[in-house]
DNA sequence: CTAGTTGCAAAGAGTTTGCATGGCG
DNA sequence: CGCCATGCAAACTCTTTGCAACTAG
């Protein structure tokens, strides 16, 4: 996959990448590894195909890669068209949801860091780890 | 490896294991592969032995394991003796840092999520990605 | 002694790559 | 049409496991 320009995804669109896209949309709150997208699309499409798609959608921005801590395989989900690397995300270790957080606390928290310990946060990367209201509950 | 009381390290003290931990914590801001270390040891630890002792060190709380994100292979770096669950820790992107926040400020930053977000953040597990002040000057 | 530990080699899991074929623009 | 994408299988990388020999306590 080649990017003829900084950041516009120049790729074609084939039939493959438009079923990987939609599949993951349909559920944006979920995370799946290579196999089971490869797996859950109509026809089934190739694995290598999967994986090459999967790594050019994370570096364009429409999908985020996860590499989780216990499984040694890395987990894809669906980022919208939302601007993600204006605000941190929370993710559930216990139902592996990722949660959004607001750009106004994000900022709030970056700051704060910025100010105490003089380090520059990344937004875009920083995934905090811990448990929804929902599992914290069961 | 078999712990038989909880959190307590019941494990024989074997020449390798100290080598290992001697190592790691001769470099306490930096994080090596199971590769790097096995060849670092004079004479050679077996790379089963490093795995396997490098899993229980992570269990037991000694060692810290970073999934690095390009890379496919963990890397581990020395805790010392601290109590690393009560406070958060950030790590640079650029020069591999890790810095122990204070705990006060965890816990301000936790309480603050916590109040907006209704998310409770696992101290122990997260890892704010970033720039350190020296490599944001350059 | 006896159970945990080591090291080798082989097995495994996940991901990447080479290459001929197929499809988008 | 030309170039990129696809799919298969083979190659690769990192990690785990089986097993016999070894060693800490």
């Amino acid at each position: 996959m080649i990017l003829k320009n900084k950041g516009i995804d120049m790729s074609y669109n084939t039939e493959q990448k438009k079923a990987i896209l939609e599949f993951l949309s349909k559920f944006p709150n979920e995370q799946f590894n290579a196999e089971q997208i490869s797996d859950a699309l109509s026809g089934g499409v190739g694995k290598s195909t999967v994986y090459r798609q999967l790594t050019s959608l994370a570096k364009s921005g429409m999908v985020r890669r996860f590499v989780s801590g216990s499984s040694r395989c890395a987990l894809y989900q669906a980022l919208g068209s939302s601007h993600c690397d204006s605000h941190l995300h929370l993710k559930c270790e216990s139902c592996g949801k990722l949660i959004h957080m607001s750009d106004s606390i994000s900022e709030r928290l970056v700051a704060m860091i910025k100010n105490n310990s003089d380090f520059t946060v990344d937004e875009g990367d920083t995934v905090l780890l811990g448990k929804c209201a929902r599992c914290s509950k069961n």
